[in-house]
DNA sequence: CTTAGCACTCTCATCGCGAGAGTGCTAATG
DNA sequence: CATTAGCACTCTCGCGATGAGAGTGCTAAG
């Protein structure tokens, strides 16, 4: 699609104006408002141009212009350029990171609750998981009789626990050792090589390489951790929503898991690692998002761990500083992946 | 506040009747549709007393009449009776935490989905913690340099993680070492007793042991571990929120952090384990939840770990469903703490 | 190619009106 | 004396008509 240059002009401020106004706009308000030096005629020849494009619509016959979601691709990829988040509002986040230490659960609410806030939607985190789940650490902890509380560390940090019933009881330090044993041995290693190893081991150590394996594996799908959400109900107040039965199927498919599911492995396998996708309203796929777009993210380091970040709002929404919001916390929680794991 | 058989049978049918239609009802419908004995003018006079009594309303001058806050409050606590869930629908839900194994994590995303479900509204669930926090297990990793990641198990199952920073690096067969010691001789002590210990000890120690008494601190708050929330979208289908403003105000309450402290400090208190607490409009405390009723449950075991369990829906819920799937649920979470103890 | 002028279209807020539902009061009844 | 039939009255809600306002497309002139 080529667009002329005074086009180009003309769809952006319908664009900006109609992601703060939130209402169609006209060829004469559009002249007056941006103190434009032509005339509304021109204008409008100019809007006539853009709706047979597809750029614009007009809501009825005789209502100002607004973007289509086309139009509002089209500006995204050509139109936007490159913003970043401003100084002082970059120090404000990192400082927030920085108060919140290491505990990776604090990070990831503290991070959905940053995009919530700057995007004024609602956000979405995953914790950091393996992209092939590998070994790191186990613990047994004796509790009472024949229960023994499995603590499971996976490189990314990832933890399990899990609880296993023994056949008889077992001592402490018997547990202990059988530990230390699967520590040494597991080592680093993938899911498919610790289930081969279970053979040559004994009843003990076979129950408890099972749960491992069952536990990794689950952690090896795209959803299999935590989901962190927040600002679920900033949605609530964009106008696009007053009515309610919209709000609804929206924020319904934002709480399914099954649905999440569906949408990250379809596009983050597309995604690298700081890069962002923007869906604008559903992409024709995904009938229940049509009012809505979802600004996502990836982070973390490839073939360690890696996790997933997002923010959902209306169309309407400022892709501009969302999308910056978006790269600079996925930044950042790639560093505490980092910083979780070797460095 | 003293009322006539008659009366409560009135009371009874309008508040039933509310719940299910979501308008109020008079005289005439009332005796129709429930196929009454006695006139419409006899309903009237009762009606009239109990609207004296502030257990009824009339929204406007000719309009039925529909039940007070204060109505609700009298149904809950005089005229519901004991309800208890269908004998199919406690083996459903028992099957599919049975299917959950023994996941803290998964436990809990499936009470809050239960719950959701159930009520038809939103549903909160807190993880079990510690009401005195005690030590259980440590676990020292090393991870790269100067790097510690340590695990913390409490007494409860609640499992914390953190990095530390040494001064200088240690090895693996040290840190394992250090972890050893301390298991034994931290073994189900209390923040107190731990901090009193730390003056003995080693450099290396004293670091570890000062993060350990700043984790259990945190987790010592009624709010300290994760939240986890289901069925937001439920309540968007209730017709009180048809006005979007009204639905922001109550979800935002509900997805606040501090709020919730607040709401849990305040009302779990009075609630012993296995009891179940309404709280109807906001009990005249929270204006924001005017149009809310919250069913507010505690789970675990007193004096090792609680947890709170909760559902919010709209005043013209149904108190009966929700108060006895709260209860049956808050039973479950309970075996599951037992559980993970000792048993 | 741009623009002034103009007739035309469509929405939206407002108003008036009548139907419907419900009430309170009064007087009659067992 | 509690109950009930009857009735006048009140208030909401949905509906159609109306008019202002905003915007468009077309035509002709610069």
């Amino acid at each position: 699609m080529d667009l002329g240059e005074r086009q180009k002009i003309i769809l952006t401020l319908v664009i900006r104006d109609y992601i703060e106004n939130a209402q169609p706009i006209g060829s004469k308000t559009l002249v007056d408002r941006y103190g434009l030096l032509i005339s509304s005629a021109t204008v409008r020849n100019e809007m006539s141009a853009l709706t047979e494009a597809g750029l614009l619509r007009q809501p009825h016959t005789s209502a100002g212009r607004e973007p289509t979601e086309e139009g509002y691709r089209y500006f995204v990829r050509q139109l936007m350029g490159q913003t970043d988040l401003a100084a002082q509002t970059k120090r404000m986040i990192t400082h927030q990171f920085y108060q919140a230490g290491h505990d990776v659960a604090r990070w990831m609410r503290l991070a959905a609750s940053i995009l919530a806030h700057q995007s004024q939607g609602a956000a979405l985190v995953t914790a950091p998981h393996p992209e092939e789940a590998r070994f790191k650490h186990i613990e047994l902890i004796s509790t009472l009789g024949r229960q023994v509380l499995m603590v499971l560390v996976m490189t990314g940090g990832e933890i399990r626990q899990q609880v296993l019933a023994l056949a008889e009881p077992v001592s402490q330090n018997v547990l202990s050792a059988t530990a230390a044993q699967l520590n040494q041995t597991c080592q680093g290693l993938a899911t498919a090589a610790i289930a081969s190893l279970a053979l040559q081991m004994d009843a003990l150590e076979q129950d408890v390489l099972n749960l491992i394996v069952e536990e990794m594996d689950r952690s090896g799908t795209v959803l299999g951790g935590e989901v962190y959400r927040d600002g679920i109900s900033n949605v609530l107040a964009e106008p696009e929503f007053a009515e309610v039965e919209l709000a609804r199927r929206a924020l319904r498919v934002f709480e399914e898991r099954t649905f999440l599911q569906e949408l990250l492995t379809r596009t983050i396998l597309t995604t690298n690692v700081g890069g962002v996708q923007v869906l604008i309203g559903g992409e024709g796929t995904w009938k229940e998002l049509r009012e809505c777009s979802i600004v996502l993210g990836r982070y973390g380091v490839p073939g360690l761990a890696t996790g997933t970040l997002g923010v959902l709002g209306p169309i309407r929404m400022s892709y501009g500083h969302t999308i910056s919001t978006v790269r600079f916390v996925a930044d950042l929680l790639s560093d505490l992946v980092v910083d979780m794991n070797l460095g």
